[in-house]
DNA sequence: CTCATTTTTGACCGGTTGGACAAAGCCTAG
DNA sequence: CTAGGCTTTGTCCAACCGGTCAAAAATGAG
């Protein structure tokens, strides 16, 4: 055996582990890497504390391998976003992709969302060699953009951070949302709600023209 | 003596009460309330664990009063936006406050997001009975403020939530902000470069106006 | 079927955690 | 000074934590 694959190894392996990531995320999401424990992870998996370590050597393992596997997936709305193409397509098509990355994978958002609020103390080098250049990147085609008379002038960074919180809020906040909504407003269709606000808010924003 | 409270009594337990208090909003805010021991609290406000558990029973109830005394203070400025003010330099104003919060007192954000993130298993109470009220009022103001014209039509909530969002982000994902503003950019400007930035978005928006 | 390999598990370990408790120190009113 | 209450701490505990290990069970190639 161990011939169609040398590292992942064996069939069975790459389903338990997939199914531990899964379980792991859930986990890792709402409590954290330290509030998280292996029997929590191991029960929602459905396997053995033993069992699972004999797939993960240890709980840093598990949580490396599950945020190197999402942050692709994080960044790939941002990366879609196309010099060659029409600014205000491009800005709203970012948003529209963030927002349904929000609705579709709020567990990610979260997990995200946790590491930083204490420091990214576990992702800061991926931050550095990935997430940085990828901004500074895209804030050059926003300049661009800029000077090119096909947006306002303003901060391109800022610009970024503020679509990465009105949408990533709708995921890291969606209980505060929906509270706050309440049972009627908050279904389904906040979402919608949402990326129709937004897509207003930064396009037109809100003074009125007289 | 305790002639002159009956409830939090002496001067020394009020005083130390407020150490405690402080000390455990450094460490809740940065580790989550899993994250957290009590250990850590305790050094961090100079006396033993014992001695801490003098003053506040068990963790939660830390915990509790923490959150209770730090909601007012967060919810202060949405308060203080006055209907019978001008519609433009209120929200500008409301703005400005939520940014000068974040930049002020980061640890109360990330604590409340630290809190959101694990579904708010210890401020649902308080989020039904005093958020949402206030947020429920606030966003008739901002209706009638778009009724008369002052504003443009949009979703008051989703307005709220955009605010709240994009000012707090500057507090609970400090760590990723200054990492892609880098260190020349990511000083101690970065808070007013934000408020600059928020402040058009939030009134102009980023369309060009041929 | 056979047997080596892979997978699963129960038992266990050292360290940490939230919290209890009693004894000791400290302060101050009389 | 001294007695009574307030404050502080060392010690202890049961539960939980991440992780180990050896043995048992399942698997699959020949």
């Amino acid at each position: 055996m161990a011939m169609t694959e040398n590292r992942p190894q064996t069939r069975i392996q790459r389903e338990k582990r997939e199914i531990i990531l899964e379980a792991a995320l859930d986990v890792f999401s709402s409590h954290g890497f330290r509030g998280a424990t292996i029997d929590q992870i191991a029960e929602a998996a459905g396997m053995s504390k033993p069992n699972l370590l004999y797939y993960f050597k240890t709980k840093e393992a598990i949580f490396e391998t599950l945020i190197h596997g999402l942050l692709d997936m994080w960044l790939d709305p941002l990366k879609a976003m196309d010099e060659s193409g029409d600014a205000i397509v491009e800005l709203r098509s970012y948003i529209r992709r963030k927002i349904e990355m929000a609705r579709d994978f709020p567990r990610a958002s979260r997990l995200f969302a946790n590491e930083m609020l204490q420091g990214a103390p576990r992702i800061m080098p991926m931050l550095e060699s990935e997430l940085k250049p990828l901004v500074d990147e895209k804030a050059k085609v926003l300049k661009s953009w800029m000077r090119a008379g096909k947006l306002k002038p303003a901060d391109p960074y800022h610009l970024i951070f503020s679509i990465w919180a009105t949408t990533q809020h709708y995921a890291d906040f969606d209980i505060q949302v929906r509270t706050v909504l309440g049972p009627d407003r908050g279904g389904d269709g906040r979402f919608e709600d949402a990326a129709r606000f937004l897509e207003q808010l930064f396009l037109e924003g809100l003074r009125p023209t007289p």
